[in-house]
DNA sequence: TTGCAGTGTGCGGATTTCGCAGGACGCGGG
DNA sequence: CCCGCGTCCTGCGAAATCCGCACACTGCAA
């Protein structure tokens, strides 16, 4: 009965596996199959994601706790803000001299900004701004972000329309 | 002891209230405060909800499933896929002549893509994809979004590291 | 007034969550 | 070898949560 489970688990080591550079510990095909299940349904019973993954409930529980605890994953309600109300909404592509990881850390400690990335394009950072109105956004981007040493210029994209927002990258 | 509630709820109208030019009903203090709730947490018990908002753990669950149904929200897991393993991820800036609307469900209609976003700005529509690897995001890119009708060029930014990803815009 | 739709409340019963006591396994030291 | 240790899993009751349902209240319109 347990026989369509994901991982035979028998054979393998589990944590002995490669580890990216990063401090990640990495996942095993279970924790990512748990993953999947949460990402159709953040509150899918722990019974039911056992079922589907081939474990007991509580096994699910103490992985997806640890999932949480260590930070690899969140379970939260998503919404589209412009849609849920008032707000203005950019995306902010930075230009940075000198230190990128400084700049990207403290666009990461606004409050304002939900979304923080480095990249490799002619921005160095792109960051996802939410705020209360027009002047607060123009507040947040020319007063403060465009202030941060090693800010050399930005480019604004005011969001118009969310048209798709998903997180089943598993799930394919 | 109910005294704490968020909204009277006894003299307003709740439904009856503006709605914004799209079809979406527009939401009340409790419903943004339930939002709230789950913002900070997806797999918060309705009753503990209920005594932060000032509703039974009843009706918490009936709006809750509105709210759900109406594609409002979304209860889900999210995690950097950078971060759970392989996969590349980028995001894509696409400039449209003519029809930005029929591009931008074009490409989220691509299951690579998560995002998408029409903007105000040098770029028309902002896309986030997902892929397996290089070859995967090239194709999508170069194969893919740059042969859409009305696509008149694109501007990728490869992700290298995320620094922040958070969904807490209610709670500030 | 009457009927109806929408929303909230209270209440059991089914389900789920939670904590904890084992048991199995791999690994390293004595 | 075998013993201790840490990790992960399973199996339980007990407690908490979820769920469906009947009913009350409100505003609105026929």
């Amino acid at each position: 009965m347990h026989s369509e489970g994901v991982a035979s688990r028998s054979t393998e080591h589990r944590d002995s596996a490669r580890e990216s550079r990063s401090g990640t510990p990495q996942l095993d095909a279970v924790s990512l199959a748990i993953i999947e299940q949460l990402q159709e349904d953040g509150r899918r019973p722990y019974a039911a994601i056992g079922k589907a993954v081939g474990l007991s409930e509580a096994a699910v529980r103490q992985r997806v706790q640890k999932l949480l605890d260590q930070g690899v994953m969140q379970i939260v309600a998503v919404t589209d803000p412009l849609t849920v109300g008032f707000r203005r909404q950019a995306m902010v592509g930075v230009h940075v001299e000198g230190d990128v990881d400084g700049v990207a850390d403290a666009l990461s400690a606004m409050s304002e900004v939900e979304y923080v990335v480095m990249t490799a394009g002619s921005f160095d950072v792109l960051a996802e701004i939410v705020c209360e109105d027009d002047d607060h956004l123009l507040d947040v981007i020319n007063r403060r972000i465009r202030a941060l040493p090693g800010v050399r210029s930005t480019e604004s994209f005011v969001y118009l329309k969310l048209k798709k927002q998903t997180y089943m990258w598993g799930t394919r």
